[in-house]
DNA sequence: CTGAAAGCGCTAACAC
DNA sequence: GTGTTAGCGCTTTCAG
């Protein structure tokens, strides 16, 4: 900026003014300055302005993974969460600072805004610390997360009504007549739970009562669908249905059950959790429970700032909607 | 800072120097202002760090994307990649600023740079603006790109080696008997124009000539597999064989081919590209050319650092490797 | 319409 | 071992 000013024979307060089109500083000048920015590839120092200005239009988006199994950032909901994330905040002028952590430290997550980089924090996943996201709630971090929504909470959530999704998703291998559904999926995590929770309340409809050995509480791990379908197997259960927390996980679990020969959907039918794109191309195409990812993720950026003005955001449960396919 | 140097009753400077660990500072005062910082939940200010020490620690990840289609973030394959960039960054201490530019306007990407944000620039893609990324390196923008390497490239490209996993993926396909194989993919960017060379070089070595009637220049559309279909049928062409660029690609083309009772591979062979995750999960699994994606994210890490250095790093062109499943 | 000066939060000589 | 001071790049009163 010290260049320009003295390239252009005028001070760096006129500088300033003219490259935030102050309509104080004359016309001719300011086209000068302005052009004179242009050649020399000059822009802001973003840096220096937030420091000034006590601003900033940086949000952390930040995704929990489970470092003990050194699960990589793999799985497609997530990802193209992040993606319709990056559309809703550059949409808003906002700037994206991604980063990742232990799912056992999600309080981690604050550092960004702590650190003055971020004016608040997007959580994509809660992890299995709630009380860990209370605190930080409670020290007046602004951030929000995309999960369930927990009894006693102090922060915001913006997510899916996941009982209802894993209840249509059960009532829909009911409705095929399927009495055997087993269930794939850590109900560690809220968000599994609630689905766990629409399974069971699926199945009491119709005069069922859960059957533990049906559950299998598979992890987020590259092998878990290989791993949950052997884990039944091992057991010796019978089922004639799946429904798996993930489409990832389905997508695993029916390569899985067909290597052992069955069928889909006529031995097993299976449905899935978050339609993500390849579940309508994967075959047999994936009856799956969609989330509303734009949504969410302008819902998430909603609620952010209104956080971050100082002013509290009601958590946010979005419809789910069964989509049907050939798998169920 | 100053709040926490009257608590303590030292200087601002103490504070600094018992913050960043200086051997300076007494040891009884710098667990006293350590105690203090931590109780407070402070953490120092990174952008008046940065500031101050003429550094910066971030590094921009960007990624190119078709406006003209407002194209989803939604290739497996990038957000894999930049899944192994954060990992590769996080690694070396870096944060990560994603920010996602119009394909026909790469330069934006060296925005995060020019206004002091980032270090440097990593994009994730190509383009096919080859001269811009040009102009972006003559200016002095140190980035690196996840790309062909063209003649004539003044910029540094990490990639895969291309032609050759052209020629592995068709001979693939030839020395299963296959004659009519199509090839879907855009060959106005770089890295689908060597995937295409391969293709050529593989027939030729066979005595064969490409047809230009089985090339589909499909783009990385969402409907562009069942497009493509469509096409060579319109086009009444006959194939045996095809090589999509993508596997993304191959995999709609695959439910696309399904739906008109074509069997994968009998009818037709699929040899795809990437070797995302799904590929293995999918029905049949995808033959396909893997591309080092964690390798390959340290290489374009690596690059980037000795570039931000001032010295000159030289393009990177790592291996491909044909996976053989069942689809070819 | 423009410039001088102060200060955002931090660090590093330099002094003691 | 600690404090004083200046300054990173920027904006904005306050004076002209």
């Amino acid at each position: 900026m010290a260049d320009i000013a003295r390239l252009a024979g005028v001070s760096t307060s006129t500088v300033s003014r003219a490259l935030s089109h102050s309509p104080l500083v004359n016309q001719e000048t300011r086209d000068r300055i302005l052009d004179l920015a242009r050649s020399l590839n000059y822009t802001i120092n973003i840096g220096a302005q937030n420091l000034r200005l006590q601003q900033n239009r940086t949000v952390a988006v930040v995704i929990p993974i489970e470092q003990a199994t050194r699960q990589q950032l793999s799985d497609p909901f997530f990802l193209s969460m992040l993606g319709s994330l990056a559309d809703a905040l550059s949409a808003q002028g906002f700037d994206i600072l991604v980063s990742r952590v232990d799912a056992d430290e999600v309080d981690a997550a604050a550092a960004p805004f702590d650190g003055g980089r971020a004016i608040g924090v997007i959580l994509i996943g809660q992890g299995r610390h709630h009380d860990q996201l209370n605190k930080m709630a409670a020290r007046g971090v602004p951030f929000v997360v995309w999960g369930a929504q927990l009894p006693q909470q102090l922060y915001t959530t913006v997510g899916g009504d996941n009982v209802t999704g894993g209840r249509l998703a059960t009532e829909r291998l009911l409705a095929q007549g399927r009495r055997r559904i087993a269930f794939f999926g850590d109900t560690s995590l809220p968000e599994v739970e609630q689905r766990y929770r629409g399974y069971v309340e699926a199945l009491a409809a119709h005069g069922l009562s859960p059957d533990p050995q049906l559950h299998v509480a598979s992890s987020f791990l590259p092998e878990s669908g290989g791993q949950a379908v052997a884990e039944l197997a091992r057991r010796g259960v019978a089922y004639d249905a799946l429904f798996a927390s993930s489409d990832l996980l389905a997508m695993k679990s029916i390569h899985a059950m067909r290597e052992q020969g069955k069928d889909i959907p006529a031995d097993v039918a299976v449905v899935g959790y978050d339609d993500i794109e390849l579940s309508s191309y994967f075959h047999p195409p994936l009856t799956t429970v969609a989330q509303p990812r734009d949504v969410a993720a302008r819902a998430l950026v909603d609620a952010l700032l209104v956080l971050v003005d100082g002013r509290s955001a009601p958590s946010v449960q979005l419809p789910t909607e069964l989509i049907v396919r050939a798998s169920a």
